[in-house]
Order: C-alpha cells, then sequence, then structure tokens
DNA sequence: AAAAATTATTTACGCGCGTTAAATTTTTAT
DNA sequence: ATAAAAATTTAACGCGCGTAAATAATTTTT
C-alpha cells in the first residue's frame, strides 16, 4: 500500500480511508486513486485488514455437512446474501464430527468476523465449546437450537413439518408409523419423533415407531438398507411410511423399487411414502417424493437478516430471538 | 502471545517456535508451555501467522458450485487430507459464476495459501485471470483442465468414461444416443461429446446427439423437461439414451417415470439409460443408475499428493503433468 | 479577500505474530 | 571438570495494514 501510494501520489492514510469507504475522499483524490488502481493494480490484504480493524466485513458459516446437499444448498444462499451486503463470508463444514466443529470456532476467533452463522452439529456438539464462542463473537444458531446459547436461534417449525404430514397421511388413507434411525446424527431428528408422537396423541391414533441401525451421515444408504430390512420381514406396522427426513426416504423408496413395490397414492400401490425436507432431490425421485418443504429463503433470510441487525447492535441484541418458520406441505406422487 | 510467555516462564519467540513446530524446543520448555497452555488455553491467531510466515500452512480448494453433490463429495474428501496432513484448507465455492471465481483468486491471494486446488468453471472461466493466478500461487488443478495453466492437473479422463458405456450399450443391445443441453455449463460436456463421437466412429455406428435447452446448474430440473420433451415427441433416435451426466440423468429418470415409461435392461423395459459420473445419488434411482465412475479417491489423493511435492520443491515442478484416471463401469438396473 | 470548514498529509503507534543475530544459559560429550 | 554443542533469551526489525493527533493544504462561505 506504502508504493501503492507513492505511485499514485496519495498519502497512505488516505488510500486505506479510500479501501474504507472510498466515498470518505473528495472526489478528485478518488479519481487519482482509481486511475492508479488501473494501471497497477494494487489490491489490500484483506486478511491484514482484518487484524486491525474492530469491526471487519467477515463473516463465518458453519454447517455441520456440507456434502448434503441440503446444507450445501442453504450454505449457498447464505453465501451469496453475505456477499451481496459487501461482507466477505468463508464458509466451514463440520463433517459431522464434535472436534473439527471446535476447530472450525477456534479458528474463526482468529478471523475475528464480524459475525458468525453457525447450524451446529446438534447433540453431538461440544455444548460449552460452542457457548464460550457465543461469549465473545456475535453468532446467529440456524437450524439446529441450542437453548440460550447464541444472540438467535432461526429455523424451521419440527411440530409445523410433522403436524402437516400426519394430518395429510390419516386424513387422505391409513395412518402413517414414522421412520427413523435409531440413532440420528442430524439435529432435528429427535424434535420430529416428539412431534409425530404428539399429533398422534392430538389425532388420538396409534403411534408407531419404526426404528433402523446405521451411524454416520450416508442417510440414504441406511434409508435403503433399513427399508430392505422392514419390508422384506415385513416389520410395517401400516402401509404409510413417514420418515423423519427425505434424505431416508430416497433411500427408502429405492428399497421400495428393488423389491418391486409400488408406491404412490393411486390405485394399485401397494405404500404411500411421505417425508420432510423438501431436500433438493426429492421432486426427482419415482415416484417424486410427498414432503414438508422448508422455507429455505425465509430462514436464509432472517438469518442474514437478524445478523445484520446484531452486527448493527454492537453484537448484541435486546433478548435471545427465536424464529421458526412454518413447513409448506408438497403433495407429489408418493403420497 | 506475549502475555502466555510470559505466564508460562518462556520467552516468546521460543513460543512462537514450539507453535510452529512442538518438537523443535526441549522437551523440559515443551512442557512448561503445554502445562501453561492447559491453565490459560491461549492459542495463536492463524492468519497474523500466515502474514508473517514464508511458507503458510493454508490450502485454498475452489470448485465451480458446492450444492452440486459431485463437488460436495471431492471437496469433502479434499479437506480431510489436507487437514490430516496438517494444513488448513478453506473452501470456497464460484457459485457458477466468473466473477465470484475471480474474486475468490483475489481472495486467495491475501490468504498466502502454501497452495491451491483449483477446479474452474471451465469455458466461462475468466482463462488470462487464472493463468495470473497461477504464475504467482503454487496451484494444482482438478476436474476441468486449462491447457498450460497452473502446475499439474488431475482428472477424470472423459474418454474413458465414454468409450465404456458406448461399448456397454452397444454390445449389449441398442446403440446410444448421447443426451445432453445444448450450452452446457459444468466443464467436461464438450469432452464427453467428442468422445462420444469418436467412439461411435470407431465401433462404425451412426452417432446421435440429441441437444436439450435450458441454462444454469439445475441440471436435474434441466434433464427433466428436456426428457419430458423428447419422450412426448418422440424425438429419442434410439431407446438407448447416454446422458453427459448423472445429474441429467436424475432427471431424465424422473421424466421417464411421469410418463410411466419403464426404464432398466430386462423383458418389458421400454429405455435404458445409462450416464456419467457415478454422483453420490445414482444408485438411488429407479431404477438405480448404471453409469461410469469417477475413481473420487485416486483423484483427491493424487490431487493432494501432487499440491504437496508442488509445495516442497517450493512453487515448481520440473514441469507440468497431467494425469488423468479411468473410470469405472458400473452396471445398474437402468442399463 | 479573509475567515471558516473541510480534506490531506505527516508522524507515529499498534495489531499479533515470524524471524534473525548476538549474547547467554543449559545440556551433552570427553 | 572442561570444552563443545544445543537450546534459550534478548533485542530489534518486519509483515500489511488501521488509526489517531497535529499540521498543512484546499475548498467553501460570507
Amino acid at each position: 500500500m506504502e508504493e501503492f501510494a507513492a505511485l499514485s501520489g496519495i498519502s497512505r492514510p488516505t488510500v486505506s480511508k479510500y479501501f474504507n469507504d472510498p466515498d470518505s475522499v473528495r472526489q478528485s483524490t478518488r479519481d487519482r486513486i482509481e486511475s492508479a488502481l488501473k494501471e497497477y493494480d494494487y489490491r489490500p490484504n484483506i486478511y491484514a485488514i482484518n487484524q486491525n480493524r474492530r469491526l471487519t466485513k467477515n463473516i463465518g458459516i458453519v454447517v455441520p455437512y456440507l456434502a448434503d446437499p441440503f446444507f450445501a444448498e442453504i450454505a449457498r444462499v447464505l453465501e451469496r446474501r453475505c456477499i451481496d451486503a459487501g461482507f466477505t463470508p468463508t464458509l466451514f463444514s463440520s463433517h459431522g464430527e464434535p472436534g473439527l466443529e471446535n476447530a472450525i470456532l477456534d479458528t474463526l476467533r482468529s478471523l475475528k468476523p464480524a459475525g458468525v452463522l453457525l447450524a451446529p452439529l446438534g447433540r453431538a456438539s461440544n455444548t460449552k465449546h460452542i457457548e464460550e464462542f457465543c461469549r465473545d463473537v456475535p453468532t446467529i444458531l440456524f437450524d439446529s437450537n441450542i437453548e440460550g446459547v447464541g444472540a438467535a436461534f432461526v429455523g424451521s417449525d419440527n411440530f409445523s413439518f410433522v403436524s402437516q404430514t400426519v394430518e395429510y397421511l390419516s386424513r387422505t388413507g391409513n395412518v402413517p408409523c414414522f421412520f427413523e434411525m435409531r440413532d440420528p446424527a442430524n439435529p432435528n431428528a429427535n424434535k420430529r419423533r416428539h412431534a409425530y408422537l404428539e399429533m398422534m396423541r392430538r389425532l388420538n391414533l396409534e403411534p408407531h415407531v419404526v426404528k433402523i441401525d446405521g451411524t454416520g451421515w450416508g442417510f440414504e444408504e441406511i434409508g435403503r438398507q433399513g427399508g430392505l430390512k422392514v419390508l422384506r420381514d415385513n416389520l410395517l406396522p401400516t402401509d404409510t411410511v413417514l420418515c423423519s427426513n427425505d434424505r431416508l426416504a430416497i433411500g427408502f423408496l429405492s428399497a421400495c423399487h428393488e423389491l418391486g413395490i409400488v408406491v404412490g397414492r393411486e390405485e394399485g400401490s401397494a405404500i404411500r411414502v411421505a417425508s420432510h425436507d423438501d431436500h433438493p432431490y426429492s421432486r426427482f425421485t419415482c415416484p417424486s417424493l410427498t414432503t414438508a418443504a422448508h422455507d429455505y429463503e425465509s430462514v436464509a433470510d432472517h438469518a442474514v437478516e437478524t445478523l445484520f441487525r446484531l452486527i448493527d447492535a454492537g453484537g448484541q441484541l435486546e433478548k435471545r430471538e427465536e424464529t421458526l418458520f412454518a413447513a409448506r406441505l408438497i403433495m407429489r406422487g408418493s403420497a
């Protein structure tokens, strides 16, 4: 910057001021800097800037597992919003590992971000570590809540998801059983099971939870193996299956197809399958998947908007906010 | 660090040395530092470290579109390898936009990475910008090659993909037509079409290329719409469809299902569908997708290994290397 | 044209660390 | 015990920039 300032005939502090806010210098000096910029194409080192500014333009985005298209998609939207607002987002994936999640938060401290959008691993998370982090860095949690941690939580209302699918399935046909992993890696699974049980109670129906084995984040394969097992062994209590999430459902549908079991709500179908998330691929399954959709846009918009508000307010909101968006039932071929 | 050094009773340069390499200090001082570390939990600022070290431990990973599970998966493996080798990877997605790709490379310069793993957008890329970047930063290209740019290229051999699927399809049934986007966003599409044409020439078969409309990275939807159109209008020259990539095929399969067209190689099937990539979801389609698989592991391993070699060699290889890994044909239900 | 207000420059320090050279201490070898 | 080797400390500089205070130059106001 020293060199560049000399070349453009302007002092370094003024150049520094220009890069901080081009409108903060006189038009004539701005022109001189910008013409020099064209000639020598200098650009300041963003990480050196961050080391010194009290308020950086960095934003950290952390998701539990980026190879899951659901998180990839929401991360994509969040990144876009941040870029459009003039921030520099940095994306991290915990890869399903609590140790990595901790390491990422430590790295984020070094980044001195203006704020962080964090989707925790959930039960696997080191809650204390996250709590400490949130005390020091303005953080919005999304997707998965940790009670009392972070300045705000933005997510989807699991009860809204499950209540709509349960209501729809039981109204238009047989009573659904709930299909899930015995020991789920993703954060919202427990809430969805509870919502299912509660909803069945309200409707005065007998609940059936089908738990399948498997660990890790390969939900499709787990759903497929679990599906093959329960279908072969005839373990399904009803002919209507409500999967905890779309990725399990994708695997379950492939199991049905492999066994020649026709899925759908039409005449001649043997089984109905529905699920939750509106995964990017759920409309391309065969048959396409009836599901309850996240309000992706609203969650992303509100998370980012809340973060910006938090940053403007100096890192503290009046009180912790929790915003839940309702799901939207999407009726497709599978149920 | 000053404070922490005082607290641990060790001088700051020695503490600095310790964090650079714990084995470079005497065992007794190491013990003192580590016990102080437990008490005061200090950790150095990685971005400040990078500003000063001539060789940082940072690695940049850039992919064209992270919401594509193919790239999400390969990025996941690359990140893991880097972390395991003691590096700090930072992941970027160009989101399909050349402007963003350029901006990411500019940001990466600030990061002073030891090396970069870059999967360019392909034809949409600003080749000159990438070329300049590669002159300054040790870079390995992967997935999509740019002739002569970067220290090395590691990817899959498109001809190997297409030759195996074409050979298999024409040997076991009817001659395949090639199904692709008229104006594809992803980098390897052209090479695959050329490979198809070349392979058909060698086998002395008449080639048929079916081009469908659509822009952007929503390949499944494009494949579905294109599939609906060609199937309804009876535009398919043969009953065997070879899709340029799995995401198009996923959409095409959903179109077949919607129109009640049975896909498969068995008696009673109306059409066979095959594709390329072995997309993470290709085994969960209905029927599961016959495809040619990337050697993900080898590509990732070799890319990372080449990068480490490049870094060790001081940023220059003797000459530019190009490594192509062969595909593996995976026969499943769809063809 | 003079006074007031605005904008730039100069100078100097700070961020959180790496790195070097010379001086000193500690350890190892003889 | 003594010399040699190894590790540590001290002191000082550098990275690429932000920031603050005092001063100087420019522009605007009257």
